[in-house]
DNA sequence: ATATCTTTTGTACAACTGTACAAATTCATT
DNA sequence: AATGAATTTGTACAGTTGTACAAAAGATAT
């Protein structure tokens, strides 16, 4: 039967769903195929494996997604000041995560949301893929920064950005936790809203001073003393 | 056999361990047992389920480690300076996430994981605890944050403190990105460094002026226009 | 030592897991 | 209509899962 002819895009939209709200071994190829309305035969199919099915659903994704971060980067670089361009910079990293340009390949909260999921479990297989594509991106990212904030050390700004993705991440796993803290004042699912308040916070946030400076943020003082000799886990 | 007295005891830390870094669908009461050096039914046995095994850790943590908050977070509130005091509620709420008091029922770096993780997959039986355990704690920390920065609606607070809470999760989940990204320069897995950085960035965050406010970050402009219509998820 | 209670062990069960594969079905080309 | 490739189905397998429970082993008190 070769009846459903985007058979295979079904099961990898249903397994991106299901993998982005439960986790990786918390669902089950016949739970995939259930919700694809295939049969669990014909996953394996399609992808050889679990893992392979997973990876696929990566390069669906990652390819448009940090094209248009590149895109947006390219374009935020072409601002003169450098407040309005550490704002773009830092739009230009955000927005791809959270809305898709087609509707099923561009990126989406649906995509970073799973990503999120994975980076928790420890993937080993995503694992892999994040340091081979993600680096480039994000080391592209960290440089733009370090133009707009050369007075900042890059473990400073390494730590921020790190402090962005957890936002990021964070605002996708529990958005309920807003509207619940905020006794309904704020939506949680607003994505609109989550981009609006983590580029602002990111912003500020990387416009502080080093630590241990107590000069203004803008005055340099680069080698800032290494408070880091605690090494646990 | 009642030969090991603190076998309940070693089922609970092999659990915690385990839970926290692989997640909890992804391991297996065998796995714990193992680990333990117990036998699978003696789990079954203390931990009626391994739902209420988790639930277990969880009680012999929360409580300890709000305390601790608490205490922390009323020292912070008789600093006059709003300046300090600001940086003492977040250090109150970030330092006890990281450090245990003692050794096994502080709070500890371990136990923040493992919550990521369970924030992550979405545990319904944890649900209900942090639902009902922690809100308490994170109220009485915005309305503190609400006295030293009056200028800033709840939401906008409510937002900025998951980014904290989101910051923290993440850095815990990812230690070794922070190392690989800044090319060894810092060490992710440096708690002290890792509390230090949260706390100058979450304190310059909370201090940027409300969404749409051009005006300085101390300048009042209460009611802010909500962008929050879309509702997707 | 006897009896009682607590803890540990071992085994069993039904349900579910990822994967493999032959058979059946559909489609495109001739 | 017939051939051949592509896809879907159904079933099977060995291994794992959470949980239950009787039997054994230890501890405690009398």
């Amino acid at each position: 039967m070769a009846r459903n002819p985007n058979m295979r895009e079904a099961i990898l939209g249903a397994a991106e769903t299901l993998f982005s709200s439960h986790g990786y071994s918390a669902v089950s190829i016949r739970d995939i195929a259930r919700a694809a309305g295939a049969n669990p035969g014909s996953v394996t199919y399609h992808f050889k494996s679990k893992d392979e099915l997973l990876l696929a659903i990566y390069r669906r994704h990652c390819g448009p997604m940090n094209d248009r971060r590149a895109e947006l980067l390219a374009a935020a670089m072409r601002i003169r000041d450098l407040g309005n361009r550490l704002e773009a910079i830092v739009r230009a990293y955000v927005v791809p995560a959270f809305t898709s340009s087609s509707d099923l390949a561009g990126g989406g909260a649906r995509f970073t949301r799973l990503r999120a999921m994975m980076s928790a479990e420890g993937n080993a297989a995503v694992g892999r893929i994040i340091a081979e594509i993600f680096d480039q991106t994000n080391q592209s990212f960290i440089e733009a920064i370090e133009q707009s904030l050369p007075h900042l050390s890059r473990s400073t700004i390494v730590w921020r950005c790190q402090f962005l993705l957890g936002a990021l991440y964070y605002s996708l796993i529990s958005p309920e936790r807003i509207t619940r803290l905020s006794r309904g004042e704020a939506n949680g699912g607003d994505v609109a809203q989550a981009i609006e308040q983590i580029v602002v916070a990111t912003v500020a946030s990387l416009q502080a001073p080093e630590i241990g400076d107590a000069s203004g943020p803008r005055v340099a003082r680069r080698g800032v003393k290494a408070s880091s000799e605690k090494v646990p886990a």
